[in-house]
Parts: structure tokens; C-alpha cells; sequence
DNA sequence: GATCCTCGAGTTCT
DNA sequence: CTCGAGGATC
């Protein structure tokens, strides 16, 4: 047998095995990605050698068999697959074809869909009453799931208006993220097993054998093609199919467009791919379908899909590797992290390396051994995730992940809390790393904004035992510094310029710069608005610190506690001989401005300014900024590429403004 | 006592 | 961005 011949065998027998996990137990092994890019390589190979192509093979069918639960239903017309496009070549190429075929010079029209990550079902109707579901099954034969079906909300019972004679519709089942969500969380609580994903979940739901299961399940559908069509006249374009859908009350997608010729089929992907974070429910692509009828005709189909559509598929987003190890890092709390050492993998476009685990409790959720293949995703698109282990590919000698009893940098005891999920080294000052990062809290740009006081600056001093407390910095002599490795005069020089620049600072920065646990910035804010003098606050006791807005028992023992410590106190005192200073008064009633009483978001970006210098202006007119939208907000701004705040606005219906409605904001308008 | 809203803390890669 | 936990609210 040829290599050809050996490794097409070997794909198909693979294709084959994902396929059974995936539509027979809708459990699948590996990410659609995956799925996707072997199906790739066989078609690939079958392209280059038309002598190994097969009947059996899976490029030539729609796969899947029905299970054995459920009693099987003919559809009355097939229900089609689409062929995928994966780069924009591809779809160049479609469009080419298309025109070839239709003899046309003129740009085509596509009518261009979001591609639900669902599960597609077939919906008979019998003058306009509702007589089956089915699912689409190898595309010829489904599964008869009225029953559930029927349970759905957006499947209505009886069509509205005149209906024709028979009508079959097909729509995507799915479930949107936020009923996936809480879904998962009652089953977290039940101490049930967590669905992989809403497609699962969704999936499960449909194939529920008590119908009562199925109804409590946040199930919705989107209709997007019509089957068998007895009486009546069909629509001329896709377009008005999808009208006439809407007429009937039936769901169709909103984010539907008509777009022109290829450039308008790409700039409709592209401002999908932007906003598929913030969409309610999970795509992995979108289809672009010809939208005049006659043409689709024209057109026709090849094997089991039509040469009118096409699925334009979003780029992998997903990876599989190897967990190689996992390391705890300690955070300036003394917290100990999990990281997740990976054999690097190629995940949207950035090599990952890294991932956190968060905690034990996640590492127990997610099952992750060391040595486990695991996927990987970018969650929105930047921070990596590992999304969880294929335990079936586990090798031998797998290893559990253990918190260690001591603490990796400095040796101490390790104590987690009852009831937390964080895992602390008992350290707390002698522990190096949790110094470390205290100092590089210190220094960060939020609080005291020493540039140049990195992190690797930060551990050669404290390695060297020139640096232990922030009170230490400002007592550095430049001759030290640039005798450090990477230290040139000019660059200590720098540095100390910089150390003299960061002294002049605010109370609210200062406090947080302290890294007092549980006060952030926010927190810091209140602290130095109620107290208006750091003397103030030393001298107040836990009763008058809980007066402080927001400010609970818990964060006022810290604060209390934090004063009180005779070493906390010293360094206090050094930092203000060195000559940090702020400027201080008696505590002021919050500065009334002409936006009193409003709560605003920003989100994207803007072109006027940064979102800092708007929030700064905002808060100066008397407005509070808002970190995440809910129904107290009363505006959100929204820049370009703005994500998830906007859609929620949208959601609560709270205003969204532009940057001309950010301009009346600051002139003192309530737009 | 439950639920919602915020905030804090930790993290990745270019 | 995500998770966890503190605080406020009903």
C-alpha cells in the first residue's frame, strides 16, 4: 500500500471514531478545529490521488446513523450540508464558480447568516399546524423528537396567517450562552456533571427521553431554510423566505444582511468575527447563500450540498497539547497559583505557553493531570485557557496535581482556609516572592508609577539584599544601581529620576500602593475621600473605618490591622522623610459637577482620547465610572470595537452613547 | 438568607 | 478575561 493509501485509511478509520462521539454520544473527543483540519488533509490527499476516493468515504457522505431511542423520519426533501471555506481564498473561489455557472459579470447578491454552533432539525407543518421534528440525521433519515421539540418556546405550534398545504423548516436548535451558564452552575450545585459546551448541552437536551427534562432546558431555534413546500407560492429570494418566516412567527436570525458580490461577503465575516464574543449564543462561521431562487436553481447541488452556499468557517480558536507540567506561583498576597507549563501550541495566532489554573477546586472540575492532552483556548481572544483534559488520552503514569505543603519560593507552611478556594504561603515578609511583589505592586503604574522599576530590576535588588521594603527604594544610591547587570550609568540615572518623580503622588495612591488585602483602587479612593488626611485614617478605629462606603467588617479589620503593625508604621514613616508627599486636606464632600448622580461605562475604543482620560474627566464632573454594566448604569459609552458591556447595554436597554454623546457628557449635557 | 453587583487579585503575549 | 469573595439590597 502506498503512504497515500495508508494514511487516508488512517484518517477515515479517525474521522470515522470523532464522528460516533460526536453525533451518536455528543460527547466529541477533540475541538470542531481539529475535526475539521483532518477532514482537510483526507480531501486534500483524495484531491491529489481521485483513485483512492470511496464510497464509504466520509467526503462522500453526510455521516452520522440515527440511535436506536427514537423512531426514525424520512425528511421530504434532503436536509443539505455546506461545503466550508476556511480562508478567504476559498471564498473567493466560491464566488467564481457561482458567477461562472450563472454567466454572470455583474456582482452577485448573498444573502449572509451568523452559523449557529447548534444542532439542525427540520420542522414539519400541515396547514400550519405543527406535526413533527425531526433531527437531520445522515440527511435523508432524523430522529423523531417531536415530543421535545414541542417543548421549545420559539418552535411554534401553529403557524400564523396563511400556511401552505406541507411545509418542512429548518432551523438551528441552540443553546444561548447565558442559559448555558446557569444550567451548568444548577448542575455544579447538584453535583452533577458540567456540559463541555452549549452545543452539548443543547444536543443532550433534544435527546432527552422524558419530554418534562427537555422543557426546563433554555432551548431556542433560528430558522434559516425551507424543506418539502406543498401549495402556496415560495418566496424568489432567501431573503423574503426569511420574511415570510418572520411572518409565519417564526425565529429568524437578526444579524441577517444582503451583502454584494465577495468584498461585501468579507466585510460581513469580518464584523461578525469582531462581535462573536459579544453575540448571545456560540457561531463558528457564517454562510453566505445566493439570494435569488432562480439562481439557486441554476445552480443546482453536488453530492449533498448546494453549489448556492457556502460556510465561511471562523479560524481555529482552539488547540490541543501536552500538559507538561504545573508550577504554583506566589502572588504578593501570598497566594499560591497553579500555572499550567505547555508544550507550546499555536492558539489564535500567538504560541501559548503558559496558562493559569486559577486553583485546586478548578483543577478538580477540570480533572487535569500532568502529562494530559489538553485544550487550549484564548479566552476573548487573549488570555489563554485551558479548557479541559481528554482523559481518554491519558497516558500511564499520569501524575495528579498535589498543592505542595510549603511554600516553593521560601519554605514555609502552606494553609488554605475553610470554605476558600486560594491557597496561601505563610510566609508573608519572609517569603521573597511575596516581597517581590509587593515591591512591583509598589512601583506599578496604578500606584506610585516608578518607570523603570521592573521586574527584573526589582528581583536583582532583592536578591542582593538591597531592597526589602518600599521605604528602601527611595534610599538607593545610584552608584549601587548601575552596578547592577544591564545597568549602565544612564539607565540608573533613570531610575532615579524616576524615584524622585514618583514622590510627589495622591492619598488614594499612595493607600493602594500600601497593598493592604482587599483595598484596591476603588477602595483606596473611599479611604482617602472619607478620611482626607492619612493621619486621619491611622488614628480611626475599625467602628469609624466602617463607616467608610462599601467598606465591610472584613476590609475594615485589614485596614485596622495594617495601621497597627509597628513595622507598617515605620515604613510608613520612612517613605515620608524620603520626601513622599501628597496633597492634602480635610475630607471634602464629594465634588458636586453637573454629572452628580450618573453611573457611566466606557468600552472600546475611543479616537478623541483614552478611556483613562475620559474616565478622569467623567469622575471630575462628578460622575462615577462603572466597571461592568447592570440596570444601576445610566450611560455606556461605546468606542470602536466595543464587546460584551455594549451588548449587555443593549440587553438592559440602557443608553449607548458615541463619542459626540462622551462630548455632551463632558460639556455638562444629559444627552 | 439569597441574590445581585462590584471590586480585588492573578494571569498571557506582543 | 476569569474567578472568588466582600458588601449591599431585598
Amino acid at each position: 500500500m502506498s503512504t497515500a493509501a495508508a494514511r487516508v485509511a488512517a484518517l477515515r478509520e479517525q474521522l470515522a471514531r470523532h464522528d460516533y462521539r460526536y453525533y451518536v454520544l455528543d460527547d466529541p473527543e477533540v475541538p470542531d478545529a481539529e475535526y475539521d483540519r483532518l477532514m482537510l488533509e483526507l480531501r486534500a490527499l483524495e484531491a491529489a490521488h481521485p483513485e483512492l476516493v470511496s464510497a464509504d468515504s466520509p467526503t462522500q457522505r453526510v455521516s452520522g446513523k440515527p440511535g436506536t431511542e427514537f423512531d426514525e423520519v424520512r425528511h421530504g426533501v434532503p436536509m443539505l450540508s455546506l461545503d466550508n471555506a476556511f480562508a478567504d481564498d476559498d471564498v473567493v473561489d466560491f464566488d467564481r464558480r457561482v458567477r461562472e455557472r450563472l454567466k454572470s459579470t455583474a456582482e452577485v447578491e448573498y444573502c449572509a447568516e451568523p452559523k449557529l454552533d447548534g444542532l439542525a432539525i427540520s420542522v414539519r407543518y400541515e396547514r400550519g399546524e405543527f406535526v413533527s421534528t425531526a433531527t437531520r440525521g445522515d440527511g435523508t433519515t432524523g430522529e423523531d423528537v417531536s415530543a421535545n421539540a414541542r417543548t421549545i418556546r420559539s418552535i411554534p405550534l401553529r403557524l400564523r396567517g396563511d400556511a401552505p398545504a406541507t411545509v418542512e423548516i429548518r432551523g438551528e436548535v441552540y443553546m444561548p450562552f447565558a442559559g448555558f451558564r446557569r444550567l451548568n452552575a444548577e448542575a455544579a450545585a447538584a453535583g452533577e456533571k458540567l456540559f463541555v459546551n452549549p452545543r452539548n448541552a443543547a444536543a443532550g437536551a433534544l435527546r432527552q427521553l422524558d419530554p418534562a427534562v427537555t422543557a426546563k432546558r433554555p432551548l431556542a431555534v433560528y430558522f434559516y431554510a425551507a424543506g418539502e413546500w406543498r401549495g402556496g407560492t415560495e418566496p424568489d429570494t432567501q431573503r423574503r423566505l426569511l420574511e415570510q418566516f418572520n411572518a409565519w412567527g417564526l425565529r429568524t436570525n437578526p444579524e441577517t444582511r444582503l451583502v454584494m458580490g465577495v468584498a461585501g461577503c468579507l466585510a460581513y465575516y469580518r464584523a461578525l468575527a469582531a462581535r462573536r464574543e459579544s453575540l448571545a449564543y456560540q457561531i463558528d462561521g457564517v454562510v453566505y447563500k445566493v439570494n435569488r431562487r432562480a439562481d439557486q436553481d441554476a445552480l443546482g447541488q453536488v453530492s449533498r450540498a448546494p453549489r448556492w452556499a457556502v460556510a465561511h468557517k471562523f479560524p481555529a480558536d482552539e488547540a490541543l497539547t501536552t500538559l507538561r507540567d504545573v508550577e504554583f506561583q506566589v502572588g504578593r498576597t501570598g497566594v499560591l497559583t497553579p500555572v499550567a507549563r505547555l508544550e507550546p501550541v499555536m492558539v489564535g495566532g500567538a504560541t501559548v505557553t503558559n496558562a493559569t489554573l486559577h486553583n485546586m477546586d478548578e483543577i478538580e472540575r477540570k480533572d487535569v493531570r500532568i502529562g494530559d492532552t489538553v485544550v487550549i483556548r484564548r479566552a476573548g481572544d487573549v488570555i489563554p485557557e485551558l479548557v479541559r483534559s481528554l482523559p481518554e488520552r491519558r497516558p500511564r503514569g499520569a501524575k495528579r496535581i498535589v498543592l505542595p505543603a510549603t511554600c516553593p519560593v521560601c519554605g514555609s507552611a502552606v494553609a488554605r482556609e475553610e470554605d476558600e478556594a486560594a491557597a496561601r504561603c505563610t510566609g508573608g515578609f519572609v517569603c521573597s516572592a511575596q516581597r517581590k511583589e509587593s515591591l512591583r505592586h509598589f512601583a506599578s503604574r496604578r500606584a506610585l508609577d516608578i518607570e523603570g522599576m521592573g521586574e527584573k530590576l526589582i528581583d536583582q535588588l532583592v536578591d542582593r539584599g538591597m531592597l526589602a521594603t518600599p521605604a528602601d527604594l527611595f534610599e538607593l544610591k545610584p552608584e549601587a544601581l548601575a552596578a547592577l547587570e544591564r545597568m549602565g550609568e544612564k539607565s540608573a540615572d533613570n531610575v532615579v529620576a524616576a524615584l524622585e518623580r514618583s514622590k510627589h503622588t495622591t492619598l488614594p495612591r499612595f493607600l493602594y500602593a500600601l497593598g493592604i488585602r482587599d483595598v484596591g483602587e476603588a477602595t483606596a479612593a473611599s479611604l482617602a475621600a472619607h478620611f482626607g488626611t492619612l493621619g486621619a485614617l491611622r488614628a480611626a478605629s475599625v467602628e469609624q473605618i466602617l463607616e467608610v462606603p462599601d467598606v465591610g467588617p472584613i476590609i475594615a479589620a485589614h485596614v485596622h490591622g495594617f495601621f497597627a503593625a509597628p513595622a507598617n508604621r515605620e515604613v510608613i514613616e520612612r517613605l515620608q522623610r524620603s520626601g513622599v508627599h501628597w496633597n492634602e486636606g480635610p475630607p471634602v464632600a464629594r465634588a458636586v459637577g453637573p454629572l452628580d448622580g450618573l453611573t457611566v461605562v466606557l468600552t472600546g475604543t475611543l479616537a478623541s482620547m483614552t478611556r483613562e482620560q475620559a474616565g478622569d474627566a467623567l469622575q471630575a464632573m462628578g460622575a462615577k465610572l462603572g466597571a461592568s454594566v447592570s440596570k444601576r448604569t445610566s450611560y455606556v459609552v461605546a468606542g470602536s470595537d466595543a464587546g460584551s458591556k455594549l451588548k449587555r447595554a443593549q440587553e438592559l436597554g440602557i443608553p449607548v452613547l458615541d463619542e459626540s454623546g462622551l462630548a455632551q457628557l463632558l460639556r455638562g449635557e444629559r444627552p
